[in-house]
DNA sequence: GTCTATATTTGGATAGAC
DNA sequence: GTCTATCCAAATATAGAC
């Protein structure tokens, strides 16, 4: 595994960020040493700052990566019936939670580890993002067809409840991720009262 | 703050576990050292060893004791109708997540952080908790008063979604907790088709 | 039961050779 | 761009005095 002198440098950077994603999203940020990254891409741990500043930068990088690619990818048409959008969002978040499970996760634990300058940036793409699903839920209720007794905290339920996806979904469980949508959208729309 | 020689003996090892428990939840279990505990208790770092064999032991002992607690506590009717039940479920759940709510949300995360026989145990105690609220849902769908597409992914939805209050509650804010009791059983009450 | 002092390990980060 | 070697700080845990 391990390499030597002058080998693939146009591919480490990369190599790096998916270590430490993986190694932090299963073990946490603190418990992760940059020599536990640096074994798992097969370089000496000096050869990571090349590629980062410090310990922190990588973290920060990566939950706004993840955050910015998010709200990239997602996009929305408010000329639609809010509840085809709710389905939208709701097949939208649950493959990108199933796509890429690491990201999700850390980006919901880790904010507590970054610096006070880092965790503001990122809460307030998080914040984006929530109120894109706010924006949908509003856009029913005006429509008539949702019925919420409290939009911002049906917002914060339901992102809570697909997010959990992550916490039991396995690859190879008894249920594909089209079946696993299906039956999320029979609740959600249970409980948005259409 | 600081203590000196011999003072309040008997009531230390309380003061440890509350100080751990709550720069755990706040930090992250390896983002906090025991030097860091210590201080909060207003000990020297040695003293902590009368308490815990070591700081793996105390993050086990706090688990388990907040997972006994709840399964202790949480009482159930199996004759009562099983919306009742449910509604019971979800204020107990949201209670006792915003009474302890660090215990809560170290419960979710720090699993890993255990050593593979304490999070063993300790799972299984969780396991337990998620099967008492399947029961209600598996009553309920033989009473024909719920309708689900799947129990057990219900289960885990609805547990996410309750949970999730840890996240954005806050004692000051604009709800109480009976106002959110309500309103989170408006959702769950749609969720499950009732 | 608690303190002080310390052994020992491990961590983040940097310097300089190749 | 990567390696080797190393500095320095901080961590867990223990020993022995009071």
């Amino acid at each position: 595994m391990a390499r030597t002198h002058g080998s693939k440098a146009e591919i480490t950077g990369p190599l790096v960020r998916e270590s430490a994603l993986r190694l932090f999203a299963r073990h946490g940020y603190d418990a992760v040493s940059m020599r536990q990254i640096a074994a798992d891409v097969g370089v000496q741990v000096g050869t990571l700052y090349a590629y980062t500043a410090d310990k922190q930068a990588l973290l920060a990088d990566l939950l706004r990566g993840h955050m910015e690619e998010l709200l990239a990818e997602w996009s929305d048409d408010p000329a639609l019936p809010a509840l085809d959008r709710l389905k939208s969002f709701l097949r939208f978040h649950i493959q990108t939670s199933l796509k890429r499970p690491e990201a999700v996760f850390l980006s919901y634990m880790e904010l507590r580890s970054l610096a006070p300058e880092n965790r503001r940036a990122i809460a307030a793409l998080r914040r984006e993002y929530e109120d894109a699903l706010e924006a949908i839920l509003a856009s029913g209720e005006a429509e008539g067809t949702m019925k919420l007794p409290d939009r911002r905290l049906a917002t914060m339920a339901l992102i809570s409840m697909l997010t959990g996806v992550t916490n039991w979904y396995r690859e190879d469980g008894r249920l594909d991720q089209e079946r696993v949508v299906a039956i999320y959208w029979d609740l959600v729309r249970g409980a948005v009262g259409a």
